[in-house]
DNA sequence: GTGTATGATGCAAACGTTTTCATCACTGGG
DNA sequence: CCCAGTGATGAAAACGTTTGCATCATACAC
């Protein structure tokens, strides 16, 4: 029986051809035909294009391993998100992907599950792997962890919640501030008995700021702090369709929601639709992402428009400028802005 | 002034400590700690114990890179997608995630942005990354390029389109069926002039077949080809709703329309909304994917649904095995269901 | 006591590049 | 004619692991 190994070679598959044969084909040492390949300039035209010409005719790719072997950089970034599937953080990571494969660089992407032992162990990995930098969602994590990254020399950003350590470069937008504009908004429609949907404040800071949002603003208002008007759930249609339902249900239902993400508004909208219960007349709903869907929805979703593309953008510039130079980036707090459309409306009583 | 690189590794850190440092103070070989590291029954337990001490105690973080060029395997798989903000993609994309990084892999993901181009050269940079398999969508590219990846003898699975070459598995679902299911139930319904919105069929066989299956109900029904019921577009929600909106807009606008995928879907569904259209009752909408969004919109939306998260748990499975085994898998072949909910209803006339 | 497994370990040769330093051939100024 | 400068190239030492093979106890059957 065949080891394993080879035969997952494949079978039509030589040995990989290498650069010293290359070389040796075109009659120059491996030095040239590195050169050739990595900094042209430093090689005469001719000889170029003779070791490029053996290059071709076998098909040869470099093996980018030993090349990140022998240089100590691999061409690779690693992006740590929560999940892939709430298509606002889909947004920031094809933004990152556009950005690093635009400058040769490949990404490797872990998916934490808003868990911060599986965070840790990714990064554990990426860290083993030796990825040239890393993008991080949030800036809540074990100390220990940061310790590492600095320990390691390794440059990474944070995005989604801006980071106030200049030793932790961030880009990101001001989740309270915007939860603030939010919370305004409802505020100035007249809205005082006003319900929360959003994730789970201890495992998510940027959940976390925008509750904090909230009870500052309802503090503000003189409401009296209430559990019940508040729910904290899962990223999903259904978890904030259950809130909408508990809330509604209550003796005292409120009469607008801010739901702090846009899937969870979605399923407190189809909540109001099953129950026959007019939007915005009867109830006001506000949501947070705008993500592309909420203004196919009818009634269009009234929310926080974050800036996922451009921060994922941004992000991945500022990584592969500090990997390039050396030298840390500052921190950036992007913009954001409320999308005002057909769910709030004024308060009626 | 100091060399970037050097900055890079940052301040702080010394050199990183290697597998030698760790043999020296543990007072074994290297090969010991390698083994302690790898397969930990081939070692003493007092002398494996006495290792993790001392790597404990430096934090020793093995070099991935030297590891890979060593082993000949770098742990890590690739998988190329044309997008990564349609949530279908998400879908598969996440089970994919999760299946590896279970077992101990690692994903370098590529976006094709639907550009066979730029999908061959993010094929060509993983190969040289030394992936250890690939899985890739559609079964439709370049000769050239699968043969680029037998000769290399990579493993990859191909997705979301079924492969009929044994040699080039896949794991998928027959979009040919899967959108005369669609068809059917529309005819079923007793809708005889239907309209197609998809994909651009010439960049995407997914499309391609999708559109051939309802040119092929159509002819079963004896209704004459008529190119101005149908309308190959981006996957933009705009997209579907602007040709939702020439669909609406015709002398003899269709009963019924097929959406082959729930993006666009939503679109022209808001297309009907804004005009004030009933739906189903004036016209008949089907999607394709069935989004976990699609429930919650209103009307539901009926839809096709495709198992993007089985798919890409199954595929994630075959190819480690592959890898593991050196055996090519079986092709796959997933099933697909009719989910009827309300946007589809019987034809008027 | 001999011979043979068995288990734990070490030695050292890969793995396939990059990069420093040295060499060599020119060029042109003095 | 000499010398410094420049540009192209090569030799060889890293880079940090894995792993085949050899070695050396120790155990056990006979």
């Amino acid at each position: 029986m065949r080891r394993p190994a080879a035969r997952a070679q494949g079978d039509a598959a030589g040995r990989r051809i290498t650069i010293r044969e290359i070389a040796h084909e075109a009659k120059v040492s491996t030095a040239t035909v590195s050169r050739a390949l990595n900094t042209p300039e430093k090689v005469a035209e001719e000889t170029r294009r003779a070791v490029m010409a053996v290059i071709e005719r076998h098909h040869f790719v470099m093996d980018g391993v030993a090349m990140s072997l022998a240089s100590r950089r691999t061409r690779t970034i690693g992006l740590i998100i929560p999940t892939i599937t709430n298509s606002i953080y889909a947004s920031s990571t094809q933004a990152i992907q556009q950005c690093a494969q635009a400058s040769g660089y490949s990404v490797l992407v872990g998916v934490s599950e808003f868990d911060g032992g599986q965070e840790a162990s990714l990064i554990r990995r990426l860290l083993e792997r030796r990825v040239d930098g890393l993008i991080l969602t949030g800036t809540t994590r074990d100390a220990a962890l940061y310790e590492t990254l600095q320990r390691n020399g390794l440059p990474f950003i944070l995005t989604w919640q801006p980071s106030d350590d200049p030793a932790r470069p961030s880009v990101a937008f001001d989740n309270f501030a915007a939860a603030r504009l939010a919370m305004d908004h409802l505020i100035d429609l007249g809205h005082r008995r006003i319900g929360l949907i959003c994730g789970r404040s201890e495992a998510n800071d940027r959940a976390l700021a925008r509750r904090l949002a909230y009870e500052a603003a309802m503090r503000r208002l003189g409401v009296p702090q209430s559990e019940w008007l508040i729910y904290e759930r899962d990223f999903e249609f259904i978890e904030g369709r259950t809130a909408m339902h508990r809330l509604l249900d209550h003796r005292l239902p409120p009469s607008a929601v801010f739901c702090a993400n846009d899937i969870q508004a979605i399923g407190a909208l189809s909540e109001c639709q099953a129950r026959g219960l007019k939007v915005p007349d009867e109830v006001s709903l506000i949501g947070f992402d705008d993500l592309p869907i909420s203004q196919y929805l009818s009634p269009q979703l009234t929310s926080i428009r974050v800036p996922a593309n451009q921060m994922g953008h941004r992000a991945a510039e500022k990584l592969l400028a500090w990997i390039a130079s050396g030298e840390p980036p500052s921190s950036e707090v992007l913009p954001v802005t409320l999308v005002q459309r057909d769910t709030t409306g004024p308060a009626r009583n």
